[in-house]
DNA sequence: CAGTGGTCTAGACCACCGG
DNA sequence: CGGTGGTCTAGACCACTGT
């Protein structure tokens, strides 16, 4: 054959853009300092914007780049490490960094929610809503499910609202022995409303911690929690290793 | 007090049509099935075709479709369930999912990886690759840092290749005491090399799992593994809940 | 208001897979 | 080979933010 094929593999030319801005967001960028505007950055690439805006976008979903609109783009810091260990404890335990927001009743939850849960259809529920801040900035939106017949004590909680509702059905929750727990971490899209207490667009990618709380041998309650991928590196430590360091 | 939310915001058309889509997804379709192709299905919908796409892009990261280039879009199967917790045992450990791939020798590492094991700059390290599959499809792959220091009886390692190689260097970890270990969970993507051990074009997302392991109060060794985020989700789960369960 | 990122279009070509 | 998804272009308009 004549034109033999080289043996390069042409790479994408987005995932070359990536690496390029990449290396100089390490070298001639600061935390906090914006870029030029996606239009100029297209053409000092000489590329079409939407093929800019593709490097950009995975930049921004490892964390490196944080994009505003009607502002502009931003070098981003370091991921926040937040820690979702604390073993055995019930959601709204002293000393967790959830801010209860309000709480409301409903006889329809999500189909995986009611699965974990054993519940039958139409079965009613409290929802208590949580955001978890840092800094003045939102890291996390938590929703927590609980069965109203495992927590019958707080049926009078209907008459409060907004954060004393809340903390008066997690207090009632706390009341109960807590016999086992685990969680699992997956990959998602923010809905519409997380994304509005997030700060961000709906479908930006978050990390969705789903915890179980056991009491009695029957799941008593089901914890979803939203992070932002973009800033959070979620921690599970261990306290004796953590002590280690430390002495 | 109740704000009057008057009608507001133009819902953007690659969120209708994803929410669209995943209706017809729980409704019309089963696991496996392909759908149209996406000419075809941009026409339905009278978008243009990376409209369309963008909607299929939310949907693969949420798991619920998965696309190969000269093949189609077939609809996902549910999430794998991966389990993470395997409390303070090295890797290697008998019982673990992981096959040892090979082992390698080097003096550099990401800058992450020193930080944490706090080695000096051109310290040499073996590294061992290791992947972890399900019903032959690939669902992770890692690299395990261990300084060639920490680890001085497997020098003749070296004569050794392939699996041999990564047995060998890791049976040497276990011959220590392990006194912690912590995790981290975040989310990148796919380095090429990783993506192809993972059956994915690069920088597709993926969850990347750092495990630091303790060992007479020093880090000893770091291992990086990177999930498939479409197909898989995290479990931590605590063995005494599951049995509760099962009980 | 001007300027930013976000959405959308209607094309084109390429890389890959199966028959 | 034909058909698929992946990349890329050169525009346009919209929604939001600051001043």
């Amino acid at each position: 054959m004549g034109t033999t094929q080289l043996e390069t593999v042409p790479e994408p030319k987005y995932w070359h853009l990536k690496t390029v801005l990449s290396e100089a967001l390490d070298s001639e960028f600061a935390v906090g300092e914006i870029l030029p505007n996606e239009r100029d950055l297209a053409a000092r690439f000489g590329v079409a914007r939407a093929t800019l805006r593709q490097a950009l976008e995975q930049l921004e979903l490892e964390g490196r780049l944080q994009r505003r609109r009607g502002v502009g783009t931003t070098v981003a810091p370091p991921r926040v490490g937040v820690a979702v260990a604390a073993r055995h404890t019930w959601p709204g335990a002293a000393g967790d960094d959830w801010q209860p927001v309000d709480s409301a009743q409903s006889d329809t939850v999500p189909a995986a929610v009611a699965r974990l849960l054993e519940t039958a259809p139409g079965e009613l529920m409290h929802i208590v809503r949580r955001t978890r801040v840092t800094e003045g900035q939102p890291l996390a939106a938590e929703l927590v499910y609980i069965p109203a017949a495992a927590v019958p004590g707080c049926a009078e909680a209907e008459l409060l609202t907004g954060p004393a509702r809340a903390y008066a059905v997690l207090r009632e929750l706390q009341s109960l022995e807590l016999t086992g727990q685990d969680r699992t971490v997956e990959l998602g899209s923010a809905r519409a409303e997380d994304a509005r207490q997030l700060d961000r667009l709906p479908g930006a990618p978050v990390l969705v911690v789903t915890t179980r709380y056991v009491s009695g041998g029957r799941t008593t309650a089901v914890a979803v929690s939203t992070y932002r991928a973009d800033t959070c590196r979620l921690t599970f430590g261990e306290s004796d290793a953590v002590a280690l360091l430390a002495g």
